[in-house]
DNA sequence: TGTCTATTTGGCCAAATTGACAAACACTAT
DNA sequence: ATAGTGTTTGTCAATTTGGCCAAATAGACA
C-alpha cells in the first residue's frame, strides 16, 4: 500500500466518512434551519442519546457543525454551508442511480 | 431508532461512504484527467489487483464512475463530474481543520 | 455545599469494512 | 481446443464502527 497515496487522502477521507451515516445526515439537515440541542435531536432520531452524543461528536471533530453550550445544554450550529453543496451533488446521483434502475 | 430518517438517509449516506476511502479518492482523482485500467490503478496505489477491483466495484455500483471493457482491460472513468465540487467543499473543511489546529 | 439537569465517556457486544491469497471467470489469439 | 492475459469473486482474519446501558462529568442554582 503506498502510503503516500493514503497519507494525502486521509483527511480528505475521513471528512468523507464523518457524514456517511443516515444518522449524521440527518443531523446536518436539521441545523441547515435552525440549531438544536442533544437531547432534542436524540429524540427527533429516536436513538439514545449517548448514541447522539457520539455522532455530534463525530461531526464537530471535523468541524461540519459547532457546538455553544449555553446553560445546560449544548446548541448546534452548521459550520460548513458548503456541505449543502455536496447534498446537491449526491441527489444528481441518486437520481441518476434510480433512472438506470437503483444499485445492487 | 426512527426508520424513516434511516431510510431517508440511506442511499444518500451510502454514496458518501462509497467515497470515503483514501484509495477510493485516489481513484476519483486519478480519472479525472484520464482512463485507467484496473492493473495500472494498483500498481499507483501499490495494492492488490483483487483489492483494486473491488473498490472500483464499490464505485461503479454507486455510478462515480463506469467501466468500459475493450480487449482484455476494463477502463474506468469519472462519471459525475460534480464529484469534484465535493472535493472543493471538503478541501475548504480542511483548510478550516488545519486554521484551527488540525483533528485530534 | 449539595442537588438537579444535561451531556459525555467507558465498557461491551454485534455488525460492517478492509485486505490478501487463491480460485474462477471472460475474453483474445494461436 | 488450448494457452495466455486481465479481471472478478470466494473465503477468511483483522480492524473499525455503531448501539445501548451505566457511570462519570460539567455547570446552574438553591
Amino acid at each position: 500500500m503506498n502510503q503516500e497515496i493514503i497519507q494525502t487522502y486521509q483527511i480528505e477521507s475521513s471528512i468523507f466518512k464523518s457524514m456517511a451515516h443516515p444518522i449524521r445526515l440527518f443531523i446536518i439537515h436539521q441545523l441547515e434551519n435552525k440549531k438544536y440541542g442533544v437531547q432534542e435531536l436524540a429524540d427527533m432520531a429516536e436513538i439514545d442519546i449517548s448514541t447522539m452524543s457520539r455522532h455530534l461528536d463525530t461531526l464537530k471533530r471535523h468541524r461540519i457543525i459547532a457546538g455553544e453550550k449555553i446553560k445546560n445544554n449544548v446548541f448546534y450550529t452548521l459550520n460548513i454551508p458548503c456541505v449543502l453543496e455536496f447534498m446537491t451533488c449526491a441527489n444528481k446521483v441518486i437520481n441518476q442511480q434510480n433512472k438506470l434502475g437503483g444499485i445492487i
